[in-house]
DNA sequence: TTGAAAGCGGTACCAT
DNA sequence: ATGGTACCGCTTTCAA
């Protein structure tokens, strides 16, 4: 069932039946009725790849993440997919995983589907070494990027302040009395070294020393990390509070400091579900998805309508204090 | 740039730079070798739009979820997204939120994007009261159901028989010395029946009554769970185990637990991170998504390539023991 | 208000 | 091995 069938059906042309399916007003009623009641009845759905042929786009956006399975990016992929669904937008999810090569491939394979932008979430799509392809990807269709920053025409940035959230826990804890500040962190995407410079501003900020002892990277999960911090505490490694990258790393210092009878102050990142999940209850930053996925999905439209947008938009992250952090700490209480 | 424009400057026909397009083997070498010089050297991208038409297809595969944020939603897309891509197929991502209305209308959606097919995960797409939507979509392309159970032509379901996961649990507790087993659930999904109906079956078969007391619905949320709980001890509700729908569920009654004092056994249900995270690590049910969307992915495009599948498939559900079935009551020790 | 016809950019059949 | 051409189904301009 086509647009001819409708027309023949109809009594009237195929421009007539087009001009009802897009809602011309150059059409009288008593047309459109008659041609919408031959719709009706036979059911008649419109071919979206001869439409998407003719206007050149079908309102898809491609999203990237590494990994939609990690509850942060799972957060902002359910935020941006609805946000674009209600702006009439179609989301080809992509998942990379952490290989460049793959990222490249994904990338161009999404912009073959000719989307008519690509949104990518987490900065690990900004590579130090090699960003050609996204710069690449830029000279065809605007690339929005959430809490990544990456300076290229046609780029556009919404990102949270990591660096002074992290810088500015620092100095909470040095207030509360903290001098010797684990920071533990995963992967060293942008994100990750942002947060590392506020943990080292911090630390300038409040006079503590920079012990590279206390700067420490683990991987991306709760086993793990217990047992490096276990073997820190082991090696007799002194701390007297744990910073995290992520959620799932401060759980993972939790279980360590917990089994070994500790109660340090732990802040971890993100607030996911894992921050409450845990026990004690773990402060994080929250790095304001709620705030940044609709920022980027307007910034999206505003581009796609031609109209000039800010390339850089930052917001402040926001603490969310649970009782991981007003924790009576065990060593100076002995 | 498009296949003329390739043509006429390798001076060929389009149905030579057709042929080289799609890898035929009658093209001389000389020629294909001419024609693809010239297309990297104008970069150019077959567009995907006029293929589509033309071949009726995009290879695009539409998912329907409630919400990715949800952990085990997320596993799930990450899983079947992964695979589709390798066979070749775009995952078109849609979280229509559990309103009837807009699992209709998006599930419509997705058709006029002419998927190939449709992947439903979660059974919350099976509603008892109304499933013409399912039926209706399933006369357009094949619907693979992951997750949930509709007796429909063209519909294809891959589950877990979470019935006797609960049912064994519900055994394993009654052998551990467990008498009153609390169960706790929030939706009555299709899923969701199936384990209250495995519970039920349970008790049975080990002999113990049921009591409505201990069947309790509760929201899908930590804090409000354990407050569920805190009053039901309150209220003098007896019982010696908890078993619950959900890992943020039985994380909910955890917590509550363990501010009254109690060490209870308490299962989970689908083996996300949440269970690792908590104190102590939940038991928890694993739902096999590592099996089933695999299953799910495969019988999608066995029906693609016109090979018979069979239209129901279930696999065994897999405890996974962790500290909280091992522990000693405190209520009996006391 | 309506219709005719020219794209949009490919695929594939039929000749040669 | 290669070319000519009809066709996929819609949008849009130009005329009437």
């Amino acid at each position: 069932m086509n647009i001819y069938d409708i027309a023949e059906q109809s009594g009237v042309s195929i421009a007539t039946v087009s001009r009802v399916l897009n809602g011309s007003p150059s059409v009288s009623p008593a047309t459109r009725e008659k041609v919408l009641s031959v719709m009706r009845r036979e059911e008649y759905v419109p071919n979206a790849f001869a439409r998407g042929l003719g206007l050149n786009t079908m309102h898809f956006i491609g999203i990237l993440c590494t990994d939609v399975s990690d509850t942060f990016y799972a957060k902002a992929v359910s935020l941006v997919e609805g946000l674009l669904r209600r702006k009439g937008f179609d989301a080809l999810l992509c998942c990379t995983g952490n290989s460049l090569d793959d990222k490249k491939k994904y990338l161009e394979l999404l912009l073959e589907k000719r989307v008519d932008a690509v949104i990518l979430i987490g900065s690990a799509f900004k590579e130090s070494v090699d960003n050609s392809h996204i710069e690449n990807a830029a000279r065809r269709v605007p690339v929005i990027i959430i809490n990544g920053m990456v300076e290229l025409p046609n780029t556009y940035c919404v990102c949270c302040d990591e660096k002074s959230a992290v810088s500015d826990n620092v100095s909470l804890l040095h207030q509360k009395g903290c001098r010797r500040i684990l920071y533990l962190y995963d992967a060293l995407t942008y994100s990750g070294c942002q947060k590392i410079e506020g943990y080292r501003e911090g630390l300038r900020r409040c006079g503590l020393p920079g012990d590279d002892a206390l700067l420490v990277q683990t991987e991306k999960s709760i086993p793990e990390t217990a047992e490096l911090v276990s073997a820190l505490l082991k090696k007799g490694t002194a701390f007297d509070a744990v910073a995290a990258s992520e959620d799932l790393i401060a759980v993972g210092a939790l279980k360590a400091l917990s089994k070994a009878g500790l109660a340090l102050p732990v802040i971890g990142f993100n607030n996911s579900i894992l921050a409450q999940c845990c026990t004690p209850p773990l402060t994080s930053v929250d790095n304001m998805l709620e705030t940044l996925c609709p920022a980027a999905v307007n910034i999206l439209t505003q581009i796609l309508n031609h109209k000039s947008v800010p390339q850089k938009m930052s917001v402040s992250a926001r603490l969310v204090e649970r009782e991981t952090f007003q924790i009576t700490k065990t060593e100076e209480s002995k």
